[in-house]
DNA sequence: CCTAGAATTCAACGCTTGTTGACTTAAGAA
DNA sequence: TTCTTAAGTCAACAAGCGTTGAATTCTAGG
């Protein structure tokens, strides 16, 4: 039995990285399997299906330790989005909401976390929600210009740069007077 | 054959309808055909393949006028991505550039559009890389808060306030100082 | 060693995808 | 009207998809 929570395990890791990198519907079963090194079978043997699987990957992605500060709430985002993927898989929640927040068939499920993201975190540290969404604007802009965009003049040349523009766009958006 | 040129068009446009909101790989022929009205066999009449039904629909989709000054720019840019999508298809180039930058198979085609766009227009206009870069962050940002994730707190209420925070973020990285 | 039950493999299913080639219909010129 | 060619229809294909159930291998307990 020890056997099988490996598996297990190792169905959920390549699950999530190869799912939240390339998107639910763009990724297949038995591409998941082969990545870890195992029937295709166990995913309905373990997860019922693949939406189950999915759904397991989604399990405390969104968690977030409490934050008090402008920026507490700064730092907060851009390691949960930017700086440090969830372990060796190498992709970030950001890539996740990305390439699943508009599928169809679990496009729901990604941004009721989302949304819930939002709703605590970010709304509690600014007390506005338009500041709030305008805030995750922001990064959401840079994160997509970056990695899904491929846009030159970023990322790729300076992380100190990076960081450094990153920040000049979340402060100002804090800054934002309706 | 004025017929002929008909269902070309109609097939065209249901495409670039499909294709640009819902992603390359999320949309089938058949999906477009029915759509259009028209067998799906036409398709690889008219255009070759799906990938050739593709092409046709990014011909001009990123021409733009010219720019001079940074307020043309603001200007220029929110037409092309946010305003007016190119007809009654309701789907703008920036839903383009989101579903399909990072497909597998179409990916490369979406990127070489939008690198020259930003070399071309954007560059011309601010004189910098970096700065373009953070523009271009700064509009992709709202955008994907708005239309792809849905957020709360940026669109949907009220368009003047949407246009207001939209410009406010894309003076601030024009404003960028390395 | 033997056996019960967990863990895994294998083959098959119904379905959808892009693509193709043969067939039928429509239309305009002689 | 007849004939040629364009335009559109139809059925089928190979491949890949998620999912299932039976068969098989592995593993621990008596």
């Amino acid at each position: 039995m020890n056997k099988a929570l490996n598996t297990r395990e190792k169905l959920l890791t390549h699950a999530r990285a190869l799912i939240w990198r390339h998107g639910y519907s763009n990724v297949s079963l038995r591409q998941i399997a082969a990545a870890a090194g195992v029937d295709v079978a166990l995913v309905s043997r373990y997860y019922g299906n693949k939406r189950g699987l999915f759904e397991a990957t989604l399990e405390g992605a969104f968690d977030t330790p409490p934050v008090e500060t402008a920026e507490e709430l700064v730092e907060m985002v851009v390691q949960l989005f930017v700086s440090h993927p969830r372990d060796a898989t190498d992709v970030s929640v950001l890539h996740l909401m990305l390439m699943n927040a508009q599928d169809e068939e679990v496009g729901n499920l990604v941004r009721e976390q989302q949304q819930a993201l939002l709703q605590t975190a970010v709304e509690h540290a600014t007390g506005d929600q338009t500041r709030a969404a305008l805030f995750m604007a922001a990064i959401l802009g840079m994160s997509v210009a970056e990695k899904s965009l491929h846009l030159k003049g970023i990322a790729p040349y300076d992380t100190v740069e990076y960081e450094k523009q990153l920040r000049h766009m979340l402060t100002s958006a804090l800054a934002y007077q309706p």
